[in-house]
DNA sequence: TAGATTGTTAATCGATTAACAATC
DNA sequence: TAGATTGTTAATCGATTAACAATC
């Protein structure tokens, strides 16, 4: 129940409390949290219930225990590896992204069908001509892949990436991928969060015309 | 009504109805759409509905008026101008990232404080020094922000947006914003998004060791 | 003990899906 | 007319919030 959307804040949660653990805070209530967070503090009690139970009446979670909580529940401790497909501009920012670190999130190796960066490498990671890409990802067993070519070529990628044992695919190209039973697929669609960034910008500005014409 | 959660799938849509039409299709029905795009039929007409009232019983819709409705309804006819703040590698592949055209957003130009990119050009864009920022925004009348800085500045970087009149951030950094009401936050959070790959991930090879020990 | 805070159970809210009448 | 398909009304599902008992 609510796992999803949970989730998602968890990240976020584990941010701000590592921010008030170096002012030197020893605990937090809920409250607090939710205040600062602009939430709902039962829903922060829900949450942080699915990792941690090491909430105390009266004197709310002790920082340290629930930073750790947290930490083991996000599978931060045991790194996962990941190759990425398609060394372009997106991609090289992908590769370069060092906060990716702290969400035990590690880039292994890039792939790309441009013969002028293959050998090479980026951000200390190799890269390697496209057509490794199965061969070696099953004898890595690696099981991330993230997407970041061509929206044309996505989907071609995306089998390459499923024959080669890779069962968790971030996508961030426009494409609609269709993958087998048993892969997940994590889009990370720019165009859908425009479209809702700028409905929500054009409600506001249409209630401010509004108002501004009823005195 | 589920208006959010439909305006995300909208540019889904959009792209799927585009090459449909260039497949040299002249009416699509929601059955189909639905199908392609492994969604629930009524969900794709009531989604659909919000934009354009081109269906057809029997025929289904007529694939320009469907495509010209949705554009219209997106708002991708009337282009969205906005500043970008930060010309790092993050910063600099969404300057280059031609898909945005597509969306109707058109970046007008960049913010940075590192003086040797302030004066020259990205993607054709100019740089300028940050503490332009709020001038130029007031003066361009501009309203969208996009946040590409190293997380530690996003807070201020917020404030000069603000400052400047600017009423949509689309933040990139995995800063939590506080900002004054009647301004609109779209986060695009990479640790959100990778907390629900891992959570997916792990689901399904705990349920696949699971299954495979119970034969 | 009194007060602050957690965690749970029930109520509400919003989004998705099912059933079906309208219509081309 | 018969059949396919839309669009709407009602039912279900999932997530958020309110009320409150448990407890330090």
């Amino acid at each position: 129940m609510a796992m999803n959307a949970s989730m998602a804040r968890l990240p976020k949660y584990l941010a701000y409390l590592k921010i008030r653990q170096k002012q030197g805070e020893a605990t937090i209530s809920s409250t607090k949290i939710a205040e600062d967070l602009h939430l709902n503090p039962v829903q922060v009690r829900k949450d942080l219930a699915m990792a941690s139970h090491a909430g105390r009446p009266k004197t709310g979670y002790p920082l340290g225990t629930l930073i750790d909580d947290l930490e083991r529940f996000l599978g931060f401790s045991n790194v996962s590896e990941a190759f990425l497909v398609g060394a372009g501009r997106l991609g090289r920012a992908l590769l370069y992204y060092d906060q990716f670190a702290e969400l035990g999130l590690s880039i292994l190796a890039a792939f790309d069908t441009d013969p002028t960066v293959q050998g090479f490498e980026l951000a200390g990671k190799p890269v390697f001509p496209l057509e490794k890409l199965p061969d070696l990802a099953r004898r890595m067993q690696m099981r991330i892949g993230i997407l970041t070519v061509p929206t044309v070529a996505a989907q071609e990628v995306a089998e390459l990436m499923v024959a080669g044992g890779i069962r968790a695919i971030w996508n961030f190209t426009s494409a609609h991928l269709t993958v087998p039973e048993g892969i997940v697929v994590q889009n990370e669609s720019m165009a859908a969060s425009f479209a809702m960034l700028s409905n929500k910008l054009s409600a506001l500005l249409r209630n401010e015309a509004q108002e501004g014409g009823t005195p």
